[in-house]
DNA sequence: CGTCCAAAAAGAATGTCGTTCGTTTTGTGC
DNA sequence: GCACAAAACGAACGACATTCTTTTTGGACG
């Protein structure tokens, strides 16, 4: 499987095959498995082939941003109300990330702009905001609101289990360690993580809040 | 200003000092001129000194972490109703980030655990919310959420400015383009930044949202 | 059909970075 | 007063992202 010197009878590279396999590179070997060499050796390729068809790292990881992106839905705000809109879309949104968890500490941080599919998410979302009754000057604010508990709630998603748990700090607070145990019951009776405990509560409290906003504006 | 080999007769480093120093580092050179290399210069010491004091990066970035999460105060939760303290204690949240905009993305991503200082703080934040009637197995999901959108909202800080005004991209999305210009403008009257408005609409939306979540409890 | 240029691969080399290890000097407890 | 730990330096290493050069191939144009 040795590669001759050379430009190749069949193209070898692209910036999404870059893309695809440096994504399968983190979801395989983690965040700090994640290296331009290891992604060289995925794709049969040398380091400095990389810089054909990509910047360099961070252009990377854009590019595996705009991938995961590209899966998130929002057709749903062109045909329902606002509010059951955002709560699909919302639910879409964090799924994304959600099925690939080393890789949201990466991609959390990169600015999201360059990508057109992405304006174009927002596009739908902003029209399916302003067809509710939004006045324009909070469109903006009210999406990138739940956005950002969207972003957070993913963090929260790959933050480390408990494990305090009756150890000496647990002593020294009670009541956090009793509710921590408490959530952790509930969650595994339901069958479900503890970070989408969180996430419900939040998502609706934000959208019956938002709801509640809307109602009363003035005017 | 020459360093000799061996112990100092006063010690110049210690686990403080260094988080400290980081944290100025970060502030002044951002993100990426944050390095061992710069941080052990600024403390006029050889970065092989660092490592008497500290386990290694990580470690420094948790110090300093620590450092910023220990000025979030959340004694209002002793003495306010849950709603309004909750309120207090997230603009607080957020300020104390905010105060560090480079530092956002180096320690939004970072496990806090270890840190006996922030599970106090949790401590209280739990007992204001047990005692505002909260039942114990929502306890923590209503803080994570609250905290997941402070969290996303601080990276939202630090994200780039819109550039694609009046751009070729702005004609491909004009709903958005025309929103954004109406926060901006709207941000502009009020003399504050633009992510100051999303998260007072989202803050102000999930309080009154787990406001009525509590309300409407079965039970 | 041949020529020239761009594209795309490997290869070699560089500078930075985090980290480890050995050495030196100093403070401290017996 | 002596042994040992603590805390600094200095040297060296391996990994890493990146750049530059070289080699091979595809395609456009004559």
């Amino acid at each position: 499987m040795k590669r001759r010197v050379g430009r190749p009878a069949t193209p070898v590279l692209s910036r999404e095959v870059i893309a695809r396999a440096a994504l399968g590179l983190i979801d395989d070997a983690g965040t700090e498995g994640f290296s331009l060499a290891a992604l060289a050796q995925r794709l049969g390729v040398r380091p400095s082939s990389l810089y054909n068809h990509v910047t360099g790292r961070d252009d990377i990881l854009a590019a595996v941003r705009e991938l995961v992106s590209d899966s998130i839905d929002a057709s749903m705000f062109a045909e329902l109300p606002w509010d059951e809109a955002m709560a699909r879309w919302a639910h879409g949104y964090r799924a994304a990330f959600a099925a690939h968890p080393p890789a949201i500490s990466l991609l959390a941080t990169l600015p999201v702009f360059g990508a057109l599919r992405t304006l174009r998410m927002y596009e739908q979302v902003v029209t399916g905001l302003e067809r509710g009754g939004w006045p324009r000057e909070m469109v903006i604010p009210v999406m990138v609101a739940v956005e950002s508990f969207i972003l957070g709630s993913a963090l929260d998603v790959v933050a480390p289990p408990d494990m305090f748990d009756s150890g000496p700090l647990a002593a020294e607070v009670p009541a956090f360690a009793a509710t921590v145990r408490a959530r952790d019951t509930t969650a595994a009776a339901r069958g479900r993580p503890p970070a989408d405990l969180s996430f419900d509560v939040g998502l609706r409290a934000m959208i019956e809040g938002l709801r509640h906003t809307l109602r009363t504006l003035p005017g």
